[in-house]
DNA sequence: GTCATTTATATCGACGCCGATATATACGAT
DNA sequence: ATCGTATATATCGGCGTCGATATAAATGAC
C-alpha cells in the first residue's frame, strides 16, 4: 500500500483546484459520451457538429474564420468542411475579391438536417442539467468563464516564453 | 442576416443549460490547450498521463481495470500501456492465478519521471484556478458532480433502449 | 473430463486530428 | 512593374482512438 501512503503524504488533502479539475474531467467525459450518439446516428462527428453550429448561428464565413470558433487547426477545418460538402450540407463560394478565400455556408439540406438535430441536442443538454438550479447555473457560468479566460491567458503567455 | 433572425427566434434568449454547456466547452478547450504542452515536452500524451496518474494514485492494477478509470476502451488501454512499457515507465506482471491478466505497475523510472511532472501539472491547474474563491470552488464541484452523474445515468439509460 | 460460454488482453482496419508543408493569391516596398 | 513576404486553403505523413475481432485462458454445465 506504499502508493496510497505516498499519495496522502504528497497531497495531504487533495488540493482543491486539482480536485475540482478532476471532477470537471469526469463531468466532461460523461457529457461527451452522453451527447455523442445522437450525432453519430446522423453520420456526423463532434467537429462536424460544431462547424454546422457555427455556420447556423453566426452565418456564412470563410474557412479560416471557422477554425478559431471550433478550436480546430486550418487543416482540420478544411477536411471537416470537405466532409460536410460531400454530404451536401454546406456550400463553398469562391470570393471574387480575394480568390484565395472560399466562403462556407449551409445548404438547404444542411439546414433541414441540422436544425432538428440541434434542437434534440439542446433538449439532451437540458435534461442533463435538470438538477442544477438557475442560481447554480449562473454561478457555474461565472466560474467557468474565469477559469477559461485565465487558462487561455496563461497558455498564450507560455507560448511567447 | 436571415440566420441571426432564425437564431434569435429559435432561442429567444439562449436557453440557460445550453449556454452554460457552451461555456463549459470553451473552458475545457482552454484548459486542455493550456495543460497539454507540459505533457508533450515529456513525450507523453493525454491518455498516457492519465494512465500513469491512476497507477500512481490507485496502485498497480490489471489492464482491464484501467480502462474505466481513464475512459478508454480496452484496445486503447492496451496500446497506451504498451507505449509506456516501451519507455520503461511501467511494468507488466503476469498473474499466476489467472494467466490471462497482466498487472500493470509503475517502474522506478516511471515514478521518477511522473511524480515531478504531476507536481508541475497540479501547479499549473492551481494557477488557472487562481481567480476562483474556495466557496466558488466548492460550489463548482457540487454542480459539476450533479451534471456528471445525471449525464452518466442518462447515457446508460439510452444504451438499454 | 469435455465442450460451450465468458473474460482478459492484444491486434487490425478505419477514421479524425495534428503539425508541417505545398500551392495559389494578395499585398507592400522599392 | 517586380519581387519578397504574408495569407487562405488544401494536402501529406504520423499518431492515437475506436469498434470489431482474434487469441488465450478460466469457468460452469453436464
Amino acid at each position: 500500500m506504499v502508493w496510497i501512503h505516498i499519495f496522502m503524504k504528497e497531497l495531504k488533502r487533495p488540493p482543491e483546484a486539482l480536485h475540482a479539475w478532476l471532477i470537471m474531467l469526469k463531468a466532461w467525459q460523461s457529457m461527451s459520451r452522453y451527447l455523442l450518439p445522437s450525432l453519430t446516428e446522423e453520420g456526423l462527428g463532434d467537429s462536424d457538429f460544431r462547424v454546422l453550429e457555427v455556420l447556423l448561428h453566426k452565418g456564412p464565413m470563410p474557412v479560416n474564420a471557422i477554425g478559431p470558433k471550433v478550436d480546430l487547426n486550418p487543416g482540420s477545418v478544411s477536411v471537416a468542411v470537405d466532409r460536410l460538402y460531400k454530404k451536401e450540407l454546406v456550400r463553398r463560394v469562391e470570393s471574387t475579391r480575394d480568390r484565395r478565400v472560399r466562403t462556407v455556408s449551409l445548404t438547404e439540406k444542411g439546414r433541414e438536417i441540422f436544425v432538428p438535430l440541434f434542437r434534440r441536442h439542446t433538449a439532451l443538454i437540458k435534461l442533463a442539467f435538470q438538477d442544477v438550479s438557475p442560481e447554480e447555473l449562473q454561478q457555474l457560468e461565472l466560474v467557468l468563464k474565469k477559469i477559461g479566460k485565465r487558462a487561455k491567458d496563461l497558455a498564450e503567455k507560455s507560448q511567447h516564453a
